[in-house]
DNA sequence: GTCTATATAGTGATAGAC
DNA sequence: GTCTATCACTATATAGAC
């Protein structure tokens, strides 16, 4: 479905994949739209004319990513029945998906929005996120969740995944993520458990 | 002690100062040296004097933050017996320090060091955080936290406050950290307890 | 120590041919 | 749709006076 998922032809996508690609390995503001220009194998004015400039090559980028692990997320939430299984499920899908596309997680989860794309509006908070906090709070109503205020449940269950994730990505971990599931869910699990 | 406590009438530390203000509010690659300039109300020429360029300059904040912010970690396990009563006084420092001065929290936890610092050698660990993990490491030997690996443990512990902390420092937390700590650290005692 | 003025290079973006 | 050539500007960094 994704630019990110095939090597495309589709020179469009060939541009915001080696945009994700560059973003990652250099960081945003280090990488030229020339450099964008080289490892795609265009030419400036065409990359001009899909995007009105730098920063809407992030603003789509982030758009599809987001939409795309919503979509999952939906997925996910609809095929567990409850708080419990829902977030491990997606706790292990982003693990997966670290390992998989790093370079996708990066940008979506770690790259500093605000700087990079000042005139999106409030894109801070991404669809996915706001899913998985409903969730969560599902689980508090419901007693699966001790009575946490919310945002403090949030972190709890999911800040030892994001800073592991993060680790990861600098090359401070060695381990697969996959590989820490079991421990690290273990441990979240008994933060917010009654 | 450091430029960062008083407004100084130092003309370096107010470089320093202006800087870290606008590496924060603005990102360390919009700032330019002539922002700094501006606002710290000196001249382009003197900023060159005392650094070698730009980088230089968010290298020193980072060493001298980080020394700072190691100095007090060690007191801290100083002052108290065990690794239950540490981790949690490191907690409360952090969330205070991200009240007092979150321009110097978020540059040295969520900047990006490896894009910002290229030259520099690997500081993305910091001295301060390797002396935590040795202290959670002595928990986990001599029993207060149950059998983890060490690199599931620290995001275990810490990876809620990380997150609350960066919430927080893009406005997506109202409350003020203190407030929290009770609850957070509740949480992330749970996940690592025996 | 502190300043102003300037060199240099690279970047984002456009124009216009094919 | 795709390309090359080029503009206008900004930023880093230096030179050299006081």
């Amino acid at each position: 479905m994704s630019f990110y998922k095939s090597s495309s032809k589709n020179r469009r996508d060939r541009i915001l994949h080696t945009a994700l690609k560059l973003f990652h390995s250099k960081g945003y503001f280090k990488t030229s739209v020339h450099d964008i220009r080289e490892q795609a194998d265009v030419s400036i004015g065409l990359i001009y004319r899909y995007f009105k400039n730098k920063e809407e090559i992030a603003q789509t980028l982030y758009q599809e990513i987001s939409e795309d692990i919503f979509a999952t997320i939906e997925t996910i939430i609809a095929q567990n029945a409850n708080t419990h299984d829902r977030c491990r499920a997606i706790m292990a899908y982003y693990f997966q998906l670290t390992e998989d596309f790093p370079e996708l997680v990066d940008f979506i989860i770690f790259a500093r929005h605000k700087e990079i794309m000042p005139s999106a509006v409030s894109i801070c908070a991404g669809k996915a996120l706001t899913r998985i906090r409903e969730a969560i709070q599902e689980g508090i109503n419901n007693g699966e969740i001790r009575p946490l205020a919310l945002v403090v449940a949030g972190p709890s269950l999911f800040g030892g995944m994001t800073r592991l994730i993060q680790l990861r990505l600098i090359g401070m971990v060695q381990e697969p993520l996959p590989s820490l599931l079991d421990e690290i869910w273990e441990s979240a699990w008994r933060a917010v458990k009654p």
